[in-house]
DNA sequence: ATGAATAGGTAAAACCATTTAGCAAACTTA
DNA sequence: TAAGTTTGCTAAATGGTTTTACCTATTCAT
């Protein structure tokens, strides 16, 4: 129940100015010309004492609160909640924090958290942009707050992204099902959404088609409703198409597809997903992936808001990352 | 560019002094007698010119800084990651944010990140404890920090938690692969660990066995194997032991035991797992699981956290909460 | 008419750190 | 020895709030 030490208590307690003993908490010592003598003595009784400083009033004093906030839809989708874990890690070797929320897909809950965590004095934003973010983000980019995207970006806004080589990725899968597995139809699911990611994918999916001759069979899925619709029409999808291959947008589409063709027990044996899951492997026809490289994401996440926090940036970066084909039998 | 507003430009800007408008951003302007028309005029003021608080200053001077420490040892965890999900959900309606972090099973860490979160002015903590926690959680209690632990509690620690009605659970899930599915022996995999959630479920499912004179089966794995070694006990324990049930004490050993069954073609088909997960309805023989209720264990957790940290706290609250066996075939 | 009560506000301290500007003593240099 | 430099340290301002204590003018009761 004893109250916490404060700075000048340390001064007063060692016959001292507040001053000195900020200078040498704070690594100043030899460049304020502070004695060896004195620096150990401070430092020994802070160790002793366990004195740690108040970061909120550092914060307030210097501007910086080290926190950083992460934006994303959903956290508990796995691919969001593995960059989560990558990221919070990298941060903390940093010495930052994570401040995080879900969107839910919300635009105005979205804005709201942004003011919210700019109001906080968030010292970056880490943002996997919705449609419909363009503008409170284009406000923050102008008041010089460090913001990376990633997973997408937005077309007319010119900042920092890291994203996956979404079309490259696409064409390299689909390829993988024509050529490799001899797909004579493969159909393409995705999301109704015109985010950067989707649009990448579909264009690689496209270019494998195009460079065959193949028709494209795409069917663009709300994710708004209920599941059961959703896997009636992509039975539908696959039968009425006498698909005998799919390629899945993302793993949230995977899953729903999985669960129809198991459902109406479709004999569709060819498949390729983006993102890896851990049912790709377990399900009874294996399904090969298109793994993002999280560990390398939140690499260049971190250190490119890092370096840009620390005035060390070097104009905007816009980082592709390669996708792995773990292919799967 | 424009430097952020400050209550004292509000004040300067009208002509009045900082705590009448202090007063009045507070909702006390009846209480502290301030005139309608005053009030009206700042509030309009305020949010013509949009200034918002500096909500570091404000914590400085309160004490509370309306954020909290959510500590999981693995946010990519589906388990966690869903917690996560909707505690920071409930959190911000409360006008909470969360600041989380993934012990990564490092003690270490753990106390370190503890540590850190208490001197950022944390007002509760949200913990899934592991071993070795006792002591730091012990003194932020002597510090009468708020703390809710939840998924499992620390035996000789007094204080708040939410857990799952693990042992009751375990007790049905072993009594349906019983009665229901005419099991004729049943296994228990679970991991090594003293957890508290861990040996209720060990209790439930010896409870099952013991009521009808059945011989227990267990095998503990380690955690911090690689994969394919405990693929392989996996399989050796059901063959060995000529299993034709298994109980998997969590989603994470279920995952590795249908590997296990996939690769090695094991004929076993009558499986329960604690936790559900999407697999659970994909793999070629459904997993029946014991679903945690985790609106309502996130609910409890932030109502009591809030409470306590309001002072409204009555004692100390042990709540338990049933899970929902999920029959499938 | 007088003292008390109320209405309507304000000045200044406090929260806890960082940082600028500067002071006194000791030491150099010419 | 006078002037300049270095050493070693500190007072006070600053960041933006909340809160305590108090002040003046008006109203009310007697």
């Amino acid at each position: 129940m004893k109250k916490r030490l404060s700075i000048s208590d340390i001064a007063k307690n060692l016959g001292i100015s507040v001053t000195t003993v900020s200078f040498i908490l704070n690594d100043k010592a030899k460049e304020k010309r502070i004695s060896d003598a004195l620096t150990h003595r401070v430092l020994d009784y802070v160790k002793k004492v366990g004195y740690k400083p108040n970061q909120l009033a550092k914060s307030l004093r210097t501007g910086k609160s080290k926190t950083l906030g992460l934006l994303v839809e959903d956290i508990s989708n796995t691919f969001f909640a593995n960059i989560a874990k990558q990221i919070e890690q990298r941060a903390y070797d940093h010495g930052y924090h994570i401040l995080y929320c879900s969107m839910n897909n919300d635009v105005n809950r979205a804005k709201e958290l942004i003011q919210l965590f700019h109001d906080r004095q968030i010292d970056g934003f880490i943002i996997a942009p919705t449609e419909g973010l363009s503008e409170v983000i284009h406000n923050l980019l102008k008041n010089n707050v460090p913001i990376v995207l990633f997973d997408r970006f937005i077309e007319d806004l010119d900042t920092n992204y890291v994203v996956s080589e979404n079309k490259q990725a696409a064409y390299m899968g689909s390829k993988y099902l024509l050529d490799d597995l001899k797909a004579t139809k493969v159909g393409m699911l995705t999301i109704n959404s015109a985010q950067t990611q989707m649009r990448s994918r579909l264009d690689g999916y496209m270019q494998a088609m195009d460079e065959l001759g193949r028709d494209a069979v795409i069917k663009k899925i709300q994710v708004d409703q209920p599941d059961e619709v959703t896997i009636d029409l992509v039975r539908d999808f696959i039968v009425d198409n006498k698909l005998d291959a799919v390629f899945f947008a993302t793993n949230y589409i995977a899953i729903i597809g999985l669960k129809a063709i198991k459902k109406y027990k479709l004999s569709i044996d060819k498949i390729v997903s983006f993102d890896d899951h851990a049912i790709f492997s377990l399900f009874h026809t294996p399904v090969t992936s298109l793994a993002q490289d999280i560990k390398s994401i939140s690499d260049h996440i971190i250190q490119i808001l890092i370096s840009e926090i620390n005035g060390k940036s070097k104009g905007y970066q816009h980082i592709v990352i390669p996708c792995e084909l773990k292919v799967r039998n």
